[in-house]
RNA sequence: GCUCGAGUGGCGGAAUUGGUAGACGCGCUGGAUUCAAAAUCCAGUUCUUUCGGGAGUGUGGGUUCGAUUCCCACCUCGAGUACCA
């Protein structure tokens, strides 16, 4: 009989759902281990085999802790709040979340022929209302908390209006708005509510605020900076202009130093935690102020570089710096305003791509040197960022190369303060071995010197003092869009009110139209029912809005992270009704222990996901301040585009080998209707699209060669192998280790269809061991020694496999072992047996079945692995090459376990060593054990 | 520009506390089986060679008895980030 795994595989997925067999329990015996994937937003283009990929392997890593006796969970859901659904409604009028329902019977679909071990009991999606009443509810947790930077951590608002109201807020070191007033605890008593509310607004973790931010027009919608790449809407491509707006906001940058600080503890690659702490980029200096002389303004500037305050020969402002209009006098008022117009119309892109070109204007104004009182002139240019640090710098063209630049191209002076050092030609950036000169009172020391006896100086002089910036911005929570999570607040004069917890969710409502409105307000807008009524505590028609029972809603709705930002932990107590996560379950699992997911989410999803984390941990709702023990990225798999060639206006093909110098123009051909040999099945082709039925072709011995590219797999590009179409042809436990077998999980690599199979080829050969004909058939005898040092083998190497994820060796390795047991015509149970259950985690169909003909009646998955670890280490013996100098001579064969001296004595011992070496003592031994023996005359 | 990562046969890729480079698979070549094909099985497959060998892991140096692995310089490719003061 020969291996039908189309059989196997339906009966064994039938029995496992009907056994719930990988439904995991809140409360066990054995140890907890959480395993989770990046849960898939459901496109209606459904999975390509380039989605499991970390599906895959975190599914035998699920599994392989199964058999090491661990409670297990391994949940997945859907990120179902998103934009393609919506652009789908507004052309076809198809009500989203009817799309994304049909999406998702067809993701579920797909993933269930892989044979996951998936706890489906627990799936989540974020667009149901009973997911999303709990992003309602942390939003309003957020909403009512606030920063102590004291303390780093988050505190509910109420403790910050009993302090208020008892000492003001000149003493709370509070994250806020940076255009707070103080004031006493008396002034507090008088503010009327709505001022008080005002404020408090300016203190809240997340805040409304009118933010510059970044519009997206063809959207319609505003975009994180994690959403827009190279300056344009990284969905669509689309260009992204700066709008000011009022929108919610989230007080991200309070947590910056502990999200930085906490990478320390996480296992997750250098290179993802390199780039977090970029994107949080954070770097230490001082602030200084400067006086703007003749006049009482007065700017500051941060730098990293205070130590060289004595080499500042200008100072330059960001063209929209407030102190521009005000310090620029009359003779330079006319070149300042045409210089700050033209920057103005640059679009933001123009101005990232053009970093060549020097540009500014002098104000005419000088400002006043902290130290020496010297005047310093006070220059505008767009090299200087208004959303950075304070927007305006010292300028040190001798230690900074961007100054010094701007020196040389207006001509102005260059101070060195660096003792031994040329910067005639550029900047000394240096900091380490620099000593300062020149410099009063910090010349002769070294940089570190000069940086603390600098500050302290500032701070003495009340003229700075020590600072750290960081780069990570607030983040923008609104969007003008209709498929999201909508807000749970309703105004009232303007000021924004959360809806009560009990009445939670506040449901997206129906609309017409997906479209913004006419007014140009967010597609919300189109709902005639989006009031809330305070005394019936419902939503009610748009008519009844009075404002002083009913009252507007929110007509933005939350982004895309909103839903996937704490999701791992309501898979730990999903459904549960009456609270996110219930407290005993949140303590069981804790956090996720290994999280599979792509690179894309480095900056956006994982930064936010970690902010919430650490605020639902402050706020007492969660006992772990990060969510991701261990993060592995998988690579994407790539697509194997291929090409036709069509001549310049004509409807002739010419096969890829026959272009020459032609003019030809290359389109993407389905590569479906291509073979392994890069040959085009020219007959369907012609079929594929009506305007190449009568097309002409200039073939090579008879046969249309198509070119081929590596590119991203997407349906636009007819790239797109199907996992359905592998799993019906070979089988889901064949996809599954050839995915492995393509190469490190965590790098990028092409998809190919041709070398499975290898991989289909030594399922078949491992079912042929114990089969003969048609008959299952083992043998109760004893395994030969060689077959117990095989199976042996086998299992060292492919447990530690596992463990370092490396998922393509281990594939490697069964393969040499089923052909070592074919070689040994071996079919004894003493060796099938632990087989079946080493391989299960990579094809879990094939072992399932073998191991209820071993007759087992419950699933493989209960099977004790650390058993058979145990009870098959073999004694193995393994052959040493002893070499001399170098040059291999002869094998000594010695157990495997001997130690290094044991291994030395028995080779220096033989008769061959003693003849090779003929009475002179060797000078050196060298003992890998295992490995080799070196001998060096 | 900066940060991180990677360069090994025709291809995907193995091998690092420094120890027989090219495991395993694809492809290719030859053979068996077959009327034939598919499938399957067996053998071979880094290059070069006067069949003794010789060369060889991006390039050039270095450390070492021994380097794909460690160090220095350079080249190429990929990813991230970018006037961040």
């Amino acid at each position: 009989m020969s291996y039908h795994f189309n059989k196997i595989e339906e009966k064994w997925q039938k029995y496992w759902a009907e056994n719930q067999t990988f439904k995991a329990f809140n409360t066990s015996e054995k140890p907890k281990y959480y395993v989770l994937d990046m849960f898939p937003y459901p496109s209606g283009a459904g999975l390509h085999v380039g989605h499991p990929l970390g599906y895959i392997a975190s599914d035998i890593y699920a599994r392989y802790k199964r058999h090491k006796g661990f409670n297990v969970l391994h949940p997945q859901g859907y990120d179902s709040f998103g934009l393609p659904a919506e652009q789908y409604a507004i052309q076809t009028g198809q009500h989203p979340a009817l799309t994304t329902q049909n999406n998702i019977a067809r993701y579920r679909e797909q993933l269930d022929k892989i044979g996951f071990s998936f706890d489906w009991s627990r799936e989540v999606r974020t667009s149901e209302p009973d997911y999303y009443k709990w992003t309602q509810w942390i939003f309003i947790q957020l909403f009512e908390s606030w920063y102590d930077l004291e303390a780093e951590k988050s505190r509910p608002v109420s403790e910050l209006v009993e302090l208020f109201s008892s000492e003001g807020n000149t003493r709370v070191n509070a994250a806020c708005d940076a255009d707070i007033a103080e004031f006493s605890a008396e002034d507090w008593a008088q503010y009327a509510e709505d001022e008080k509310e005002q404020i408090l607004l300016k203190y809240r973790l997340t805040y409304l605020a009118e933010t510059e931010v970044n519009w997206c027009p063809q959207l319609g919608t505003v975009l994180a900076n994690d959403e827009i790449v190279n300056g344009v809407s990284e969905r669509g491509g689309y260009p992204v202009i700066r709008k000011k707006m009022t929108q919610w906001s989230m007080r991200i940058s309070a947590f910056a130093e502990r999200l930085l600080q906490d990478l320390n503890k996480l296992d997750w690659t250098e290179s993802l935690k390199e780039s977090q702490r970029n994107w949080i980029g954070k770097s230490v200096g001082a602030q200084v102020a400067f006086k703007v002389m003749n006049s009482d303004a007065e700017f500051e500037v941060f730098t990293t570089r205070p130590d060289t305050i004595f080499g500042v020969n200008f100072m330059t402002l960001a063209p929209e710096h407030e102190l521009v209009s005000k310090i620029t006098t009359e003779d330079r008022r006319q070149e300042v305003e045409a210089y700050i117009e033209a920057t103005a119309k640059r679009s933001e892109r123009e101005r990232m791509a053009d970093v060549k070109t020097i540009s500014g204007a002098f104000t005419g104004a000088y400002a006043e040197h902290p130290f020496t009182k010297e005047p310093i002139p006070i220059w505008i240019g767009d090299y200087v960022l208004a959303g950075y640090g304070t927007g305006a710098v010292m300028a040190v063209p001798c230690g900074d190369q961007r100054d010094h630049d701007f020196a040389r191209h207006f001509d102005l002076p260059i101070t060195n303060i660096f003792k031994d050092v040329d910067v005639s030609q550029e900047a000394h950036a240096g900091k380490e071995g620099t000593v300062i000169a020149n410099s009063d009172f910090l010349s002769g020391l070294e940089y570190k010197e000069a940086l603390n006896r600098v500050i302290l100086e500032l701070e003495k002089t009340g003229q700075g003092y020590g600072k750290t910036n960081y780069r990570l911005r607030d983040a923008v929570f609104s969007r003008q869009r209709y498929w999201g999570e909508p807000f749970p607040v309703y105004y009232v004069n303007g000021l924004p009110k959360m809806i009560d917890l009990e009445h939670l969710p506040l449901r997206l409502p129906e609309v017409e139209k997906y479209l913004p409105t006419e007014s140009g307000e967010p597609p919300l807008g189109n709902a005639t029912n989006w009031a809330w009524d305070t005394e019936k505590n419902e939503v009610v028609s748009n008519d009844k809005i009075n404002n002083s029972t009913v009252f507007q809603l929110e007509l933005n709705t939350m982004p895309g992270w909103a839903g996937s930002s704490w999701y791992l932990f309501r898979y730990m107590d999903a459904g549960n009704p009456d609270v996110f996560v219930s407290e005993e379950a949140q303590q069981y699992w804790e956090n996720v222990d290994l999280y599979i997911g792509g690179s894309e989410h480095a900056t956006g999803h994982l930064l936010y996901s970690r902010f919430w984390t650490k605020f639902l941990s402050d706020r007492g709702k969660l006992s772990v301040e990060e969510p991701f023990k261990k993060l592995i990225n998988q690579g994407m798999i790539l697509g194997t585009s291929a090409f036709v060639y069509r001549l310049e206006g004509e409807n002739v093909f010419i096969s890829a080998t026959q272009i020459k110098g032609n003019n030809v123009q290359p389109i993407h051909v389905d590569v479906s209707l291509v073979n392994a040999s890069d040959e085009l099945d020219v007959e369907g082709f012609k079929k594929w699209r009506p305007e190449f039925a009568e097309a002409k072709f200039v073939l090579e011995d008879g046969r249309y060669i198509v070119g081929r590219e590596v590119e991203k797999m997407s349906k636009s590009k007819y790239n797109v192998v199907n996992p359905d179409e592998i799993c019906e042809r070979y089988g889901a436990d064949t996809l599954r280790m050839y995915e492995m077998f393509l190469g490190p999980l965590e790098q990028a690599k092409p998809w190919n269809t041709a070398g499975i199979t290898g991989v289909h080829n030594f399922l078949k050969k491992f079912w042929k061991l114990y089969h003969n004909g048609a008959d299952f058939q083992v043998s109760a005898k004893k395994a030969s020694a060689d077959s117990l040092k095989s199976l042996h083998k086998t299992i060292k190497k492919v447990t530690e496999d596992i463990e370092d994820f490396s998922f393509n060796t281990s594939v490697s390795t069964f393969m040499i072992c089923v052909n070592e047991l074919t070689a040994q015509k071996c079919s004894s149970r003493e060796v099938l047996e632990p087989l079946a259950v080493l391989i299960a985690p990579y094809a879990p169909h094939i072992a399932e079945e073998l191991w209820q003909k071993l007759g087992h009646d419950k699933s493989i998955t209960t099977a004790n692995y650390p058993e058979f670890e145990e009870k098959y280490l073999v004694e193995s013996k393994k052959n040493y090459p002893v070499s001399f100098n170098g040059k291999m001579r002869f094998t000594i064969e010695l157990p495997m376990d001997l130690s290094k001296d044991e291994i030395e004595k028995n080779v220096l011992e033989d008769e061959r060593t003693k003849n090779q070496l003929s009475g002179s003592t060797p000078k050196k031994v060298i003992v890998v054990p295992g490995k080799i023996v070196n001998i060096v005359t």
